[in-house]
DNA sequence: TTGTACGCGTTATCAC
DNA sequence: GTGATAACGCGTACAA
């Protein structure tokens, strides 16, 4: 018999009147409430999730699918946990580390009622592939997915892109290298045309030889380094994909003696701590807030009720590297 | 109706059986498993993992408490998350931020059976509050309780410290200072005890007025730098309770243009990926594989199959601040 | 305010 | 091999 079944005998009250205690309902007398209450706490009562899943056919869980973590990932996780927790709900973590049937496992999880609702940070499976699965349950991506069926709470990269370029030019910095992410991502695509139509529209030279892609870790950003030093003729300054790239570039371009910034200045993205502690000049991106968004997008949907979002926007961290 | 019976009908078989095919079991022949497969695809069939739950008893899902995330409890949580899911098992993350009252939901969760288990990395509550939940599902700590109810992978930190003290001395440094973590954690006091009886058996000075405690975050190493900076003489060496502050103390002595390590050497602890580009010295620590043996704890309760654990060891890292 | 009856989707224990 | 039937623990119309 369960614990429930027990609190039922022993108040002489039915399921109902218990259940109406248990879930805080209104419409019960103060004898009953104060009898099932003391019942309860004696028994020491707590309601079984899963019964209540299956009942309600809601799990208050949500999920967070990504290939990998790193800070921002972590950074956007956290705060997400966070807001999600303020709502009732609790979240699952589906790292795929790349592996397209590993990642559709968390998308089957939506579909089976593990959880009610997901959040994309990345995602190895075609666009299209997961459009099938809207109908189970909101979804909501971080970047851009190319897909009108799942919103995003991705923000203008060209603004923040341009925020590095303007404060590199002022700067007195003209000959400008990229060293960029996925070369398909949205994100990478809108950075270099925020690249090229600024470099163009201030009649500075378009460093196209010097794009290099995939460069992600501070190890990736070392070898950036090196390959631009092996070059012949350094760029002046040198925008990354993210602030583990520029603490790479700059790690190594002091190995090679080259002067950070005389010599080659470098602008980060994203704005770790590290960045901060290192003195990397880098443009903040409000990874927490976009995380809060996130929620609030999928509250819209499980909660039936709109939240406003507000608009976000880069912002240039000037330190030490320019 | 649910698809389950709508299987049941179209295919004419009883509940039990159609439950035989989804569960895979032998006693089925096969013109009914045949017909049965092919209406669950023709459905888009796929099971309600709360009704399994509620059935079984087992949700499939491991919970991991943590009051913070670094990159060490990051790469502990990832080769978690990814040997539980070979296991069949979903990870669910707790965050407490240090609230007692939050890290304590971990815990009813596991009495309302929305985890079948726990891993406990940090915890603020006391040991003896987390006992009464033993009996609701195995729980594994990553460092040590003092408490025998909860078992632990935690490693011998004597043993990793001894390792960077033998080093450091091998190399000339005889006075050594300590950023110690929490003052009152097993670990620490694990740390002390060893640097202590290490200098005392080797006739070298104790320098306790240099103990720093809290030191935790590379910002907390700029600041243990500094008050090293103002003090009356500079150690020839200080120890780290981790890499990050390893990093904050060897950002902040390039600023104070203090060099190293021919004027102060600097050991990490745990080496994370950035003291390898940064070239700090540190200790490994093998926390991929402590995961896995938490993981094969949880197991051995679960799955009622015990695994052979193997004795683990830290790791000395030369870099270029020794 | 309270109770009845049914539903949630699946597993498990018996029989046959 | 197959099929009733009873759990699993709780929510919720609807009626009283």
């Amino acid at each position: 018999m369960s614990k429930f079944d027990e609190i039922m005998k022993k108040s002489g009250y039915s399921k109902a009147t218990v259940s109406r205690v248990i879930n805080h309902s209104p419409h019960v007398s103060d004898e009953a409430r104060q009898k099932i209450t003391d019942i309860m706490k004696q028994l020491n009562y707590i309601p079984n999730r899963n019964a209540v899943s299956l009942s309600t056919g809601q799990t208050k869980q949500i999920g967070i699918v990504t290939s990998a973590t790193n800070e921002i990932i972590l950074t956007f996780m956290n705060q997400f946990i966070d807001t999600a927790m303020d709502f009732g709900f609790q979240t699952l973590i589906y790292t795929s580390r790349g592996d397209k049937e590993i990642e559709l496992q968390a998308f089957e999880d939506l579909r089976s009622k593990r959880v009610d609702g997901l959040v994309i940070m990345t995602c190895v499976n075609h666009p299209d592939k997961l459009k099938a699965y809207c109908e189970y349950g909101p979804i909501v991506s971080w970047q851009r997915m190319g897909n009108d069926e799942i919103p995003s709470v991705a923000m203008d990269q060209a603004q923040g892109y341009r925020l590095a370029l303007e404060h590199l030019v002022s700067k007195g910095y003209t000959r400008i290298a990229n060293a960029f992410g996925r070369a398909e991502s949205l994100n990478t695509q809108s950075r270099r045309e925020a690249y090229e139509s600024f470099m163009v529209d201030n009649g500075l030279p378009v460093l196209r030889e010097a794009y290099q892609y995939s460069i992600f870790s501070s190890s990736d950003g070392e070898e950036a380094m090196r390959r631009m030093a092996s070059g012949s003729d350094l760029p002046q300054a040198v925008l990354c994909s993210n602030d583990y790239a520029a603490i790479g570039i700059w790690s190594e371009a002091r190995k090679q003696n080259i002067r950070v910034p005389e010599q080659l200045a470098i602008v980060g993205f994203d704005d770790i701590e590290l960045s901060r502690v290192l003195g990397i000049t880098t443009i903040h991106n409000p990874i927490a807030e976009q995380a809060t968004q996130a929620f609030h997008r999928l509250w819209a949907v499980l909660g039936k009720q709109e939240l406003q979002a507000q608009q976000l926007e880069f912002q240039l961290i000037e330190r030490s590297t320019t």
